[in-house]
RNA sequence: CGGGGUGUAGCGUAGCCCGGUCAUCGCGCCUGGUUUGGGACCAGGAGGUCGCAGGUUCGAAUCCUGCCACCCCGACCA
């Protein structure tokens, strides 16, 4: 294996082999960008999934599934969105295959054609607002709170594993509001849902901010959004929530009824995190001897370890093992009791360590003998010896440590890598020795954004919420600027 | 689509410049035995259209031509 695994983005997906592996379909080219997420990765997406989920429904949400095709008419109504995605759709054109002349192969049949192309959605706006234009005439069926599960397809021309995959698993939210303080106060709640999301329980710091007209998303008024910083210095968008204005309900034509009697478009959000969470978990913990999972997420937070030579020992081992296991079980606690014989012990602590166990437990005739067991942590590699007594509380704070210094340890990272400039020759040493964000002045306008990005391949991450006020001068132009921006090299 | 690189067993690779017991080595896999507190050891074994198609040659993994695929950089991209 390699060392310098924070370094480089390429080196990670070596770890990402214990979650994913890349679709070997290269008889087709086409879809080399999609992934095969494995039992262990998708065991954590559903974690991340069940806890995003109570808090959707605890901010008022519903889930609901709407179609995989959207015609293709649906998709001109909106300019700037078809704008943002026309360029990276798959596009269904038949609905028959046939068996060719030759009598082996299959063809498409052309007589199958449909008169309206299918669009794979690429997001689903189109087809939910053309729904929500039936399901909304009144106030009073305001606000509409959806959110769907779902995958969505961008061909993108180059694919990342976890990062920017052709095809990925998501979840979207779609709301609609009668006002636009509403609308606004739904599209900052839910990027202090993600953010929260993010910190508390994939122990990922994260900035909170809006992102400049650039970077905003097509047909978006504000685009809110969680800015994360991998160990190699690079920014990471992490999930976003966009303030939609009326731009859809014009281009759909949703209108409702006010408590006036008067007619108005109502006001739309949508708002998303994807499997490229699991993409910013791997970059953020992960060291070089394999994945460190919070226990918040992995799939097996204690691992038991027997130690043995013969029958008898491993007997009497198993039944201390499966008693803890029983104990931990009941706490809620997910515990694998590793008892084959096919391995040795040291291969299996390197395999767990790869896999990113958070706790190890092993049990050998020593222990058997003192009444202890031997605990080591995955975040930080020590081992501990623990008396019997103590093991279940002794484990259950250890799982809560390894949480919170997960996160403080990112956070300190991240915080350590934001660094305020003043000259242009000052920003492009950061970036280029020091890497992670940069706090600097800018004018405020496009043209300085993209002739920064030209020069230095940092974009502008995002226009924190929390910053402060600060007149200065834009530190590439030195025309005049309210407050910094966090610049940063992306993914 | 431009620039660079790679393609040899499930994975990682040597060999290619200088054609000829060259199909190499490691991991993994199978069998038997000994092992088991940090990736065990010994012995034996299975597994390969050398990316594909042509060409040169007595003879091609090796040289030539074309094609295909993958990786990196760029364009593109919430």
């Amino acid at each position: 294996m390699s060392k310098n695994l924070t370094k480089r983005s390429e080196d990670y997906s070596k770890w990402y082999n214990e979650l994913v592996v890349k679709a070997d379909l290269a008889e087709n080219s086409a879809v080399k960008g999609c992934m095969v997420i494995k039992p262990y990765g998708y065991a954590i997406w559903e974690k991340m999934q069940a806890e995003l989920d109570r808090m959707f429904k605890e901010t008022g949400h519903q889930n609901a599934y709407f179609p995989l095709f959207i015609p293709k008419s649906f998709f001109s109504k909106e300019a700037s969105h078809v704008d943002g995605f026309a360029k990276e759709c798959a596009v269904v054109t038949h609905y028959r295959l046939r068996t060719a002349a030759d009598g082996k192969t299959i063809e498409v049949d052309p007589d199958a054609k449909l008169e309206e192309e299918l669009i794979v959605r690429p997001t689903s706006e189109t087809i939910i607002w053309n729904t929500y234009k039936g399901w909304i005439q009144s106030y009073r069926d305001l606000p509409l709170l959806i959110n769907q599960w779902a995958n969505v397809v961008r061909w993108e021309m180059r694919t990342r594993l976890f990062l920017r995959t052709a095809e990925f698993l998501w979840q979207e939210g779609h709301t609609a509001h009668a006002t636009q303080t509403e609308a606004i106060a739904e599209a900052e709640q839910m990027v202090n849902v993600y953010a929260e999301f993010a910190e508390n329980f994939m122990a990922i710091p994260v900035i909170k901010g809006i992102k400049t007209e650039n970077e905003r998303f097509a047909g978006a008024v504000e685009t809110y959004c969680i800015e994360a910083l991998m160990q190699d210095g690079k920014a990471l968008q992490a999930g976003t929530s966009h303030f939609l204005g009326q731009n859809f309900a014009k281009a759909f034509d949703v209108k409702f009824a006010n408590k006036e009697g008067k007619q108005d478009y109502v006001w739309a959000t949508s708002w998303g995190v994807s499997t490229r969470l699991m993409g910013a978990l791997v970059m953020t913990h992960s060291d070089d001897n394999g994945l460190v999972l919070p226990p918040n997420l992995a799939p097996i937070q204690v691992v038991i370890v027997p130690i043995y030579k013969g029958d008898e020992q491993f007997d009497a081992i198993s039944v201390e093992a499966k008693q803890l296991m029983a104990r931990l079980r009941k706490l809620g606690i997910s515990v694998k009791y590793d008892d084959r014989d096919t391995h040795k012990p040291g291969f299996k602590f390197n395999e767990y360590e790869l896999k990113g166990v958070p706790l190890r437990v092993a049990i050998g005739p020593n222990d058997l003998a003192n009444g202890t067991f031997e605990v080591a942590r995955r975040d930080t590699l020590t081992k501990e010896t623990v008396i019997s007594a103590d093991i279940v509380t002794y484990i259950q704070d250890m799982l809560e440590q390894i949480q919170q210094n997960l996160f403080t340890k990112a956070l300190d990272f991240r915080n350590s890598h934001i660094t305020e400039v003043n000259t242009f020759e000052e920003f492009k040493d950061v970036l280029s020795n020091k890497t992670g964000f940069v706090s600097a002045h800018w004018d405020g306008t496009t043209a300085t954004e993209e002739k920064i990005k030209e020069l230095t391949k940092a974009t502008i991450r995002c226009i924190a919420l929390d910053r402060v006020e600060e007149a200065g001068t834009c530190v590439f132009t030195g025309a005049p600027s309210q407050g910094r921006v966090l610049f940063a090299k992306a993914y």
